[in-house]
DNA sequence: TTTACAATACTGCAGAATGCAGTAAAGTCA
DNA sequence: TGACTTTACTGCATTCTGCAGTATTGTAAA
C-alpha cells in the first residue's frame, strides 16, 4: 500500500495544478515560492510526485532530451478533486524555526558579541530575501510573471513575506540597541529597560514604533 | 558510537544550563518557551537528554517519587564548554512553516471562503498566543518569573513573538479585505489593487500601514 | 471509601523527512 | 578537446514525528 498523503504531498499537488512539471522543475519552483510557506528538502520533492502517482492523483510520462529521459508529472481529475477537498480542511498551526532566537534564549552561555553576531545573521538573511522578493514582484509590473493569471495570489503572498522580513530587520535593530546596554549576557534580570518594555506590553504598545528615549 | 549532536541537542543543553530537569519537566519547559524558536516533538525531548549523557555533556541520576523512579539530568562541565562553543557558531537560516499560507498560494483550487477560513485560523492562533505571552510577561512585573535573573532574556525574546503574532493578525486583516474584493479565487491576475500593492512594494511602503482607500 | 478519571511520566515502533554522497548526461567556455 | 558547471536524479543512513501503549500518582464525585 502507498504511504499516506502529507501536507507536503498537497504542496506538490498544488504546483501540479498549475501545470505539468518534471521533478527537477518542481525543486526549482519550490525554491522560488513554496519554501516561504512550506520549506522542505530537495530530496522530498523528488519522492513526493511518485507517491502522488501511486495514489492516482498524478500521472507520469517519460519525455526524452537527447540520451536522457525525464519524467513529466501531470495532475489527474482525481488529483484536482483531492486538492479541492484538502482546501476545505483546517490548516495546522504555523511554526517558526529560528536558531538565532534560540541563541537569545540561551545567551547567558555566550558573550554579547556572540549574540549580536547571531542576530545580525538573522537580519542579514531577512534583508537578502526582502531584496530578492521585492525585486521579483516589482518585475510583475512589467509583465514578468510566469503565470499572469496567478499574479493576484503571488503578490498577496509576497506581501506577507515582505512584512515578515521587514519586521525581522526592525526587531533585530531594536534588540541590538537593547543588548548594547548590557554589560554582560548573564544575570541582569529585571533592568529598567526590561521594565519599560514590559510596560509597553501591558499597554499593548509595539516596542518597535516608539522613540528609543522612551525606553 | 553515539549519534551526532543536532541543534535540538543544544536546545536541550541550553535548558539544562539553567538547572537540572527530568525529561518530563523538559517537555513542559519546551512548550513554554522553546517551541517559539525551535518547535520539536515531545518524543524528541525525551530522547535528546539520553544522547547528551552518551556524549558526556549531561549526567543522569535517578530520584524516586513513591513507587516510581524518574531520571534527573544535570549539565556537566564538558556540557557547558560545548554549549559555549556552540554559541560562537553561526546559526542556520530561519524557516517558517505555515500551512495557511500554502492555502493562499494554491487558493485557485478552493473557494474564497476556504481561503478566508484558513487565514482566520492563522490569525486566531496568533491572537491566542499573543494573549498568552503578553499575560505571562506582564506577570513578570509582579515578580512571577521562575528564574528572575533571566528576565532580561525572556522579555526580549517575547518582544519578537509579540511583534510576530501582531503582524500576523494585522496582515490577515489586510489579506481578508483584499480577498473580499475578489469575485473568485482563480484567474484574476493583475487587478487594480494588485497593481497598487506592487506600487507600494516598489516605493518600499508597508501595505499594512496605509489607509485602505489608498489601495 | 472505592472508584472513576485526569495528570504524570515515560517507551517502542512504524513511517516520514533529511543530508549527503554518488552517478551520469548535457551545456559552455577557453 | 578538455575542464567545469548545470541539469537531473537515486540510494542509504540517520534523524524526527506521531501514535499507541503502559503504569503510577493525584483528585473529586458517588
Amino acid at each position: 500500500m502507498p504511504s499516506r498523503l502529507t501536507t507536503s504531498s498537497y504542496a506538490i499537488l498544488g504546483l501540479l495544478a498549475i501545470q505539468p512539471w518534471t521533478a527537477y522543475e518542481l525543486t526549482q519552483q519550490a525554491t522560488r515560492s513554496l519554501r516561504f510557506a512550506w520549506p522542505k528538502s530537495e530530496r522530498l520533492l523528488y519522492s513526493e510526485p511518485k507517491k502522488l502517482v501511486e495514489h492516482g492523483l498524478a500521472s507520469a510520462h517519460a519525455e526524452s532530451v537527447g540520451q536522457r529521459s525525464r519524467t513529466v508529472y501531470t495532475i489527474t481529475d482525481e488529483g484536482r478533486a483531492s486538492l479541492s477537498a484538502w482546501m476545505t480542511t483546517s490548516p495546522q498551526p504555523a511554526a517558526l524555526e529560528a536558531e538565532a532566537l534560540l541563541r537569545l534564549l540561551f545567551a547567558e552561555n555566550g558573550s554579547t558579541d556572540d549574540l549580536i553576531a547571531a542576530l545580525s545573521k538573522l537580519a542579514d538573511d531577512a534583508r537578502d530575501l526582502h531584496e530578492q522578493i521585492a525585486g521579483i514582484n516589482v518585475g510583475y509590473l512589467d509583465g514578468d510573471h510566469p503565470f499572469p493569471e496567478r499574479t493576484h495570489l503571488s503578490v498577496l503572498f509576497a506581501t506577507f513575506q515582505l512584512e515578515l522580513f521587514d519586521l525581522i530587520v526592525r526587531w533585530v535593530d531594536f534588540a541590538k540597541s537593547e543588548i548594547d546596554t548590557w554589560p554582560t549576557t548573564a544575570g541582569l534580570g529585571m533592568t529598567d529597560r526590561t521594565e519599560a518594555i514590559l510596560d509597553s506590553i501591558k499597554e499593548r504598545r509595539s516596542v518597535l514604533e516608539q522613540p528609543p528615549q522612551a525606553l
